[in-house]
DNA sequence: CAGATAATTACGAATATGGTTAACTATTTC
DNA sequence: GAAATAGTTAACCATATTCGTAATTATCTG
């Protein structure tokens, strides 16, 4: 009944240094240590975030090119698909709640 | 440069409890003692609950009209109009990432 | 090969979160 | 007014998160 998926990227969201990569990850991807500095925490921290984020599916590594040491951070495109599903559905549920609402309305006006 | 409302949404919504009740707030409004026993949980383990919910503005709270001591919770309407946003905004920014890609491949195979 | 560099994992401490039982408040019912 | 009911707040405990420093791994550069 309950979604896991769902789970790990709200948790994974609701971190406010996390929430931060994202933000920075959406506008173009960046290395492990750039993200720290942007996020004003240590390289251990950020590493431990990076891991959440990756388990979480909202990011995906790999390393650059021509310096394998540097890792490049990115988002995955269908990384909140699962959570879009969600908020679509409780729009059509509040949708039907409301209808029914009027429905009401209009019966106890009668 | 953070959104408190969006992280309180956020972190509202990661935590499986929160996240049965507005599933089951999405279908019709609720006493605040059915979420409990519909979540498995004691009475004041979903009251807070219920009041993390309310400070994040996911939940609202009013009282029964025939017996005040019954408690009922809906759901806002409003209430995620934020993480939409949000999730729009990410969404606009990754197409402008992968149209800039394109280009750049583009221009590469030249 | 000997540093230097990028990042991770290991570890211990501080803080936050969530759960339960017990006590309390407010309201209704007899 | 006394007992019952709905729910919250208080107090306490267990577990989970998160942080920074130190140690470790892997890769590059001279």
């Amino acid at each position: 009944m309950s979604a896991p998926g769902l789970d790990r990227t709200l948790a994974a969201l609701a971190d406010p240094h996390r929430r931060r990569v994202v933000d920075l990850l959406r506008e173009r991807p960046h290395r492990a240590g750039e993200l720290a500095q942007a996020a004003r925490i240590s390289f251990p921290a950020m590493s431990r975030h990076l891991r959440t984020l990756r388990k979480s599916g909202l990011v995906e590594e790999d390393r650059d090119e021509f310096d394998s040491r540097v890792r490049i951070y990115r988002l995955r495109p269908d990384a909140m698909a699962e959570l879009k599903t969600w908020l679509a559905e409780t729009d059509a549920l509040w949708a039907r709640q409301l209808s029914a609402f009027k429905a009401h309305l209009q019966k106890t006006s009668k």
